[in-house]
RNA sequence: GCCCCGGUAGCCCAACGGCAGAGGCAGUGGUCUCAAACACCAUCCAGUGUGAGUUCGAAUCUCACCCGGGGCACCA
């Protein structure tokens, strides 16, 4: 592309009668950026949706983190979620589009650490470039709502809302083993802890600390934000609801109560309430206070033994589920509520403290873990699920009549052979109502969110420590609660917040008692900033309120979200926690931030992900140099579906910027004048235009942005032909006013990708700017309406003879036509036509024989 | 192990249960050119991962399996 601008002027000279054969993507870019900054075309307007004098879309991408200049993935997101926005501001809404950066963490403080200076100075700058760059890169954005979340009059509203949650009991401190990133020394919610026990941020292994840290009570949602996934299914990509389906991990079953000999009673969780019968041992877990509390003191020598043994292991260790069971027998007994059966307490490593109620009744019949368990110590496996005479495992889970429920000869009230596994659950759950032992409960996997961090920039959490008081919340008039200035070598992690070097921002007086007292010098995760920045994006600068509730009514929910798949749990879930608080403290009348979802694929190259190492990454500055802007949003929203990967080595920004010319040269073909009467145009045209048209609409209603952008081709291509054949080969010549009908069309359609180009081609057909203003043309239904239709004839099934039809043709005409049609009587070959399929008037299907 | 998503031409991708091909990349042949690039025209290429089933008819629906991607996982 660049090699061509030295000859473009002999080409400018060569075709001063006919035009330009090509343009330039710089010189167009530099000549619209200021004609779009002057004209504002996609301001947000609140008096008009307040009014409600236009029905409202809210379209969001996910803010970037102000790391370096924009990359590949950044310049996708950007250019889909363009496409979306600019369409419905040509459909009639009033579109909300707005921008802004996630900018506090840890990638600025690091850096702040390297070169002696303050995160203040790498995250502003970023965020200049950034700004720069999406400039230029011509996103539809009402820039006059711009934020990041690092600045005071923002995290202001962040503190706010903490204490907004924390008066409605959603957060609170706890002392807990948590997960500690030993890298970047700071705790991590569950949520930032990957499969494989890395930190999600930097990839260190993650240990675990005991640590008094604060949470927001995720857990008090658990099954609404299971639930509500359900509404959610047809309008979120799928494996993100999927993944959110999983992370909460809600499970139905029952909670069983024994008695325990000298002891309060244990409660354990059990998704087979039916099995209870089966159950031969109970066991807790090692590293639970109830195993301390039961312990004798005839076992407790051993059973400490074995619970240093195994908090020296890793949690990596631990995961492995192919390693032998262990454990040590407590010296105590409970009770089976149902057969009162005496059952021996163990401790193990293999139930987990923190899931259920850290206790869990061993049926080795039933389950295999327990069946390992039962073997290696020799306890007694009772079968309460017959299984299949082919079943060869050990313990067995599946579906079957109970059996030993109870045992022969025994009798207690409860009678489950035979049943199913269900019938039998039922019938169990009923049995331990009626003893006061047990009911049906739901469990769910889903943890509260640890979110305070002992780093420096991010929100300081607005607390007030009293030895008098204990904790006292920031009054609201003393927000924010700035951060004290720290820089260089101050903020270097020593596993506390570096919050509490700055003694004199450390120690205040106690709000409410005047005594002597410490701020908290925790900050929170940076989730919590991007959890409501959609809302903020509201009302950007309203000092008095985080948002105005009219204009979240007015303007929620997102219509749609479109990011990344790396936040499908983390950021999603947190973001949809938010709203549903806020709702129950009033502000929001709406259960769901984002109406739909839709997740973009990553951009890679050469089949891996572009790293430094590989030594494969694609600079999108130079990408956009050498192509310019319209061709790579172009390459980039054409290689495939949106939620598909993209690899670079298999698209064709060349081919994208042929593409972009042709389309433009077609605007410098056009002689008809602008308002010409196009319904007396070409006819055979009007139909491609028409039809495009509506393709384009449902297509991009259904995200199918790819599949647009082949539309547009064939539009191109249709009208190139028109413009150059003659007419007897079907062309009308450029001064049709079909001709310009088409490329108006082509300029409106493409403004939604290749936005420069448009503006371009709309100005060479006489328009005043902008294209985005452009009336978008009504489709006129007739022309969508077919003059013939191929009918094809099928026997067996199989296509042998094709018909060309009237679109109205009867069943009768279409099944006489097809038997009356030579090939077809060839074909039948003088065998009976046993059935006729008539699907006028495409289809006639016969069935011979 | 459980749960999602996918598998169509050399490649990226289209196809209301009804003609497997819309578009592009790459390739081939041509027009233009002194030659090349650009542009334009033409053209080659698969029977839809495998096996059954439903149907007049299956890429599309059902089941099983194979392969790839993702989520969860000693979660009771």
């Amino acid at each position: 592309m660049r090699e061509q601008s030295h000859e473009h002027t002999d080409v400018d000279r060569a075709s001063e009668e006919t035009g330009p054969a090509s343009y330039d993507a710089r010189s167009v870019e530099e000549k619209w950026l200021p004609v779009w900054d002057e004209l504002d075309p996609f301001r947000a307007d609140d008096a008009v949706v307040l009014a409600g004098q236009k029905p409202k879309r809210y379209a969001l991408t996910m803010f970037p983190y102000p790391s370096g200049d924009l990359h590949m993935g950044h310049a996708e997101v950007f250019a889909l979620h363009d496409v979306i926005a600019r369409y419905w501001r040509f459909r009639g809404y009033e579109v909300l589009n707005p921008m802004g950066w996630d900018s506090f963490g840890l990638p600025a403080e690091n850096a702040a650490i390297r070169n002696d200076e303050h995160p203040a100075t790498y995250t502003y700058g970023n965020i200049d470039t950034q700004y720069s760059s999406m400039k230029r890169y011509g996103v539809s954005v009402d820039w006059s709502r711009r934020l990041h979340t690092s600045d005071p009059e923002y995290y202001k509203w962040t503190q706010w809302l903490f204490l907004k949650l924390r008066e409605q009991g959603l957060a609170y401190r706890k002392n807990s083993p948590v997960n500690w990133c030993p890298q970047d020394q700071t705790v991590l919610a569950n949520e930032q802890v990957l499969a494989d026990g890395t930190c999600e941020r930097c990839g260190a292994e993650v240990t675990k600390r005991e640590l008094t840290q604060w949470y927001f009570r995720t857990t008090a949602y658990a099954q609404e934000l299971y639930d509500s996934l359900d509404d959610l299914q047809d309008s979120w990509i799928g494996k993100v609801v999927n993944a959110q389906r999983n992370w909460i991990g809600r499970s139905e079953g029952a909670h069983v109560t024994f008695e325990v000999d000298d002891h309060d009673p244990i409660t354990v969780f059990t998704t087979r309430p039916d099995t209870v019968f089966g159950t031969t041992f109970m066991v807790v877990a090692v590293d639970a206070k109830l195993a301390e509390e039961l312990v004798t003191e005839e076992h407790r020598e051993a059973f400490e033994a074995y619970r240093d043994e195994i908090r020296k292991a890793s949690d990596i260790d631990r995961l492995a589920t192919d390693r032998p069971k262990t454990g040590v027998f407590l010296g105590v007994h409970a009770t089976n509520p149902v057969t009162g059966e005496r059952l021996p307490i163990w401790a193990t490593d293999y139930v987990l403290a923190d899931y259920g109620t850290g206790a869990v009744m061993g049926v080795p019949g039933g389950d295999q873990r327990d069946w390992e368990f039962a073997t290696e110590f020799g306890l007694p496996i009772v079968r309460t699920t017959e299984p299949p005479a082919d079943f060869e495992g050990e313990a067995y889970a599946g579906e079957g009549p109970a059996i030993n429920s109870p045992a022969a000869g025994v009798e207690c009230g409860l009678d489950l052979n035979g049943l199913s596994v269900d019938e039998a659950k039922r019938a169990t759950i009923e049995h331990l109502e009626r003893l006061g032992s047990g009911s049906g409960t739901v469990n769910f996997r889903l943890r509260d969110w640890l979110l305070s961090r002992q780093r420096y920039w991010g929100a300081p959490i607005p607390i007030i420590h009293c030895q008098a008081c204990g904790e006292v919340p920031v009054p609201v008039d003393q927000l924010p609660v700035e951060l004290p200035e720290l820089r260089g070598a101050d903020l270097k992690p020593k596993g506390s917040s570096p919050l509490g070097a700055a003694t004199e921002w450390v120690e205040v007086a106690c709000p409410s008692c005047a005594g002597p007292a410490r701020r908290d010098t925790d900050t929170m995760d940076t989730f919590v900033d991007s959890s409501w920045y959609f809302f903020r994006y509201l009302s950007p600068n309203d000092s008095t309120q985080a948002f105005d509730p009219a204009l979240a009514q007015a303007w929620g929910p997102v219509d749609l979200y479109i990011g990344g798949d790396e936040h499908a749990v983390l950021h999603l879930l947190y973001a949809r926690f938010f709203t549903k608080a806020l709702r129950d403290a009033g502000l929001l009348t709406w259960d769901e931030p984002f109406s739909a979802y839709l997740s973009q694929g990553k951009v890679i190259n050469g089949g891996r992900k572009m790293s430094k190492s590989l030594g494969n990454g694609v600079s999108l500055g130079e990408q956009l140099e050498a192509f310019g802007v319209d061709a790579v949003r172009l390459t980039l929203v054409f290689a495939s579906p949106p939620e598909d990967n993209i690899d670079w080595a298999d698209v064709s920004p060349t081919g994208a910027a042929k593409f972009l010319q042709r389309a433009w040269r077609l605007s410098g073909d056009v002689t008809s004048q602008p308002g010409v009467d196009v319904t007396t145009g070409d006819l055979a045209l009007r139909k491609v235009t028409a039809r495009t048209v509506a393709d384009a609409e449902k297509l991009v209603e259904s995200y199918r942005f790819n599949v647009v952008v082949a539309r547009m081709m064939e539009l191109v291509n249709a009208t190139r032909k028109a413009i150059d054949n003659p007419a007897e080969k079907g062309g009308c010549g450029p001064a049709d006013p079909a001709v310009r009908e088409a490329t108006e069309v082509v300029a409106m359609l493409l403004s939604l990708v290749a936005p420069y180009t448009a503006e371009e081609m709309w100005e060479r057909l006489g328009h005043a700017p902008t294209v985005a203003h452009a009336a978008w043309p009504v489709v006129d239904p007739a022309l969508l309406v077919e003059d013939a239709v191929t009918a094809v004839v099928q026997i067996q099934g199989k296509v042998r003879a094709r018909l060309e039809v009237s679109p109205d043709i009867s069943a009768e005409d279409l099944e006489a036509a097809a038997l009356a049609d030579e090939t077809v009587i060839k074909a039948i070959d003088g065998r009976t036509v046993r059935k006729v399929i008539v699907r006028a008037p495409k289809l006639v299907n016969l069935v011979v024989g």
